[in-house]
DNA sequence: TACACCTAGACGCGAGATAG
DNA sequence: CTATCTCGCGTCTAGGTGTA
């Protein structure tokens, strides 16, 4: 034999012990995994029987306390035959919880598309269904190795969930750190078109105008007012692990909601009082009043979005203050110009082999800014860049109409998008605000940070100036939750260890 | 047809909070 | 104290619409 033969039988009597060895890791990995699975069956089994007498004995008598209870009550029911709602969120009703993804009953139900990277959920309807997640093993919503604890839900991702309200029913999404991660950090996906949006504002103005959805403050949620009542529902929740336990709990939750009653009627009270505050506080606003506790968001989003379909375009008139050289604009060869009534001042400047050419023309251009009308600044910055760069890095039509950079091929539907574009290859920055000097890439920007200077977009509270109207008034929505907490707490003193450590 | 404008979203930065 | 994270904001980008 030879030693080639020796060779050949060696590896392959090598392979059958490492395969042998392989399949019996398989086997007992599947056996365990099928046992996880006749667990979890039985315990959805339980989970389900106990939901449902929670739900007939329980649930409709505490119909109208609190959102948060009635969220659960009509959240079984809804959920099960609403077909809108994403699958995250017919997977969140489960009651299985994290086990539940590797259910064999569920896989049918649960297939989370929305995620398909990790297959997790992200929409819970109630703080306990995510502290379900709580293990000492790794968070299942966080890329990085980080042991899900309790605290580690709750600070991590319940603290900064975003809650909404979908067919009135109270819900919140986490932020995950799963492998759809944007830029290394926390993002969110949104239940409904998938869409994975790396800005929890974002997130939430998309829910707010995508889908319609009632977003509400993080500090106003329900699950955020740690009164009595809302505990007794925690600990309603914490007791699904016995059928027995919980039939002797919910005849203890009965009691505590008979004694708790006064403390609604208290919350009641004290929510009237709030709105009266609040109302009070919008008084001499032009901004539309909210008469809602719960439509806290509408004094945010809507009320910005309301804002800024009612606002009329400003006009912008930039003063050079030249007095104390703020305002001034000096051409590359130290000489103070003068910006013209837009505040614009154009600096023609090119990368193309015409480059001398050009910053001859356009500083002649800039010597000689008096000031135009705005349309004519307009043509004369065309005519510095556009032509320019057009004649450099000139562009070609497609057939089918469009239009492609020859420079770097990005092909655009409208031909004046590509002029802009082609401005990136400029290199150069063409506008630059008369008031403070700043150069910026597009006209449109230029106009954006003007109105930095513009005093009407003022914070009456803080004095911070912004950019744009709407800005303000995102700003405002900010302001005004802060205040309202502020109210809560005097109207209610058991509140304040909750927000004590807020931005207050 | 060119331009202004609106809108949604991305991106970067600084400030502040918080965990370790 | 430091690293990490979120948030608010300014700016940029691109799709789309209205209008002169």
């Amino acid at each position: 034999m030879s030693q080639l033969e020796e060779l050949k039988l060696f590896v392959a009597g090598r392979l059958r012990t490492a395969t042998s060895e392989i399949l019996d890791v398989i086997d007992k990995t599947i056996e365990a995994y099928e046992q996880e699975v006749t667990r979890l069956k039985e315990e959805n089994k339980r989970h389900s029987s106990l939901l449902e007498i929670i739900l007939k004995k329980k649930l409709p008598k505490k119909q109208g306390c609190h959102v948060t209870n009635t969220t659960t009550k009509e959240a079984a029911p809804k959920l099960a035959t609403d077909c809108s709602i994403a699958p995250a969120v017919k997977e969140e009703n489960s009651p299985s919880g994290p086990s539940g993804l590797v259910s064999g009953d569920n896989s049918k139900t649960q297939t989370s598309t929305f995620n398909a990277t990790v297959g997790q959920q992200t929409v819970f309807i109630s703080k306990e269904r995510l502290l379900r997640f709580s293990t000492m093993e790794n968070c299942f919503f966080c890329f990085k190795q980080v042991p899900a604890s309790k605290h580690h839900l709750m600070k991590r991702h319940y603290d900064i969930a975003v809650h909404f309200i979908q067919d009135d029913i109270e819900r919140f999404v986490i932020p995950c750190m799963c492998s759809d991660k944007v830029q290394e950090r926390s993002h969110w996906h949104c239940p409904c078109c998938e869409k994975v949006l790396n800005r929890r504002c974002i997130f939430k103005v998309h829910l707010s105008k995508q889908h319609c959805y009632t977003v509400l403050q993080t500090k106003q949620v329900s699950g955020t007012h740690r009164l009595p009542y809302t505990v007794m529902f925690e600990e309603e929740s914490s007791g699904l692990e016995d059928s027995e336990e919980d039939e002797e709990e919910l005849s203890s939750l009965e009691q505590q909601q008979e004694t708790t009653s006064p403390l609604l009627q208290v919350k009641e009270k004290a929510e009237g009082q709030l709105l009266n505050v609040v109302e009070a506080q919008h008084s001499g606003s032009s901004q539309p009043q909210q008469h809602c506790l719960y439509l806290n968001q509408d004094c945010g989003m809507n009320i910005c979005l309301n804002a800024r379909i009612q606002e009329g375009r400003e006009v912008i008139v930039v003063e050079s203050h030249q007095d104390n050289g703020f305002g001034k604009v000096f051409d590359s060869a130290g000489k103070m110009q003068h910006p013209n009534e837009t505040g614009v001042v154009t600096k023609g400047k090119s990368c193309s082999n015409t480059k001398e050419s050009i910053a001859k023309s356009a500083s002649s251009s800039l010597v000689d800014l008096s000031p135009p009308s705005k349309k004519q600044a307009k043509n004369r910055l065309a005519d510095l860049n556009l032509s320019t760069v057009t004649t450099e890095l000139s562009s070609t039509q497609n057939r089918d109409g469009s239009y492609y950079c020859k420079a770097c091929g990005e092909i655009f539907h409208y031909f004046h998008k590509l002029m802009t574009h082609v401005q990136k290859h400029a290199g150069d920055k063409i506008c630059i605000c008369g008031v403070c000097g700043k150069s910026l890439m597009r006209s449109e920007s230029l106009h954006e940070h003007l109105q930095n200077h513009n005093t009407k977009n003022v914070c009456g509270t803080c004095g911070k100036r912004f950019s744009s109207q709407s800005r303000l008034q995102q700003h405002k929505t900010f302001h005004k939750s802060k205040t309202k907490y502020k109210v809560y707490n005097m109207i209610t003193p058991g509140f304040t260890q909750d927000f004590e450590k807020s931005k207050i």
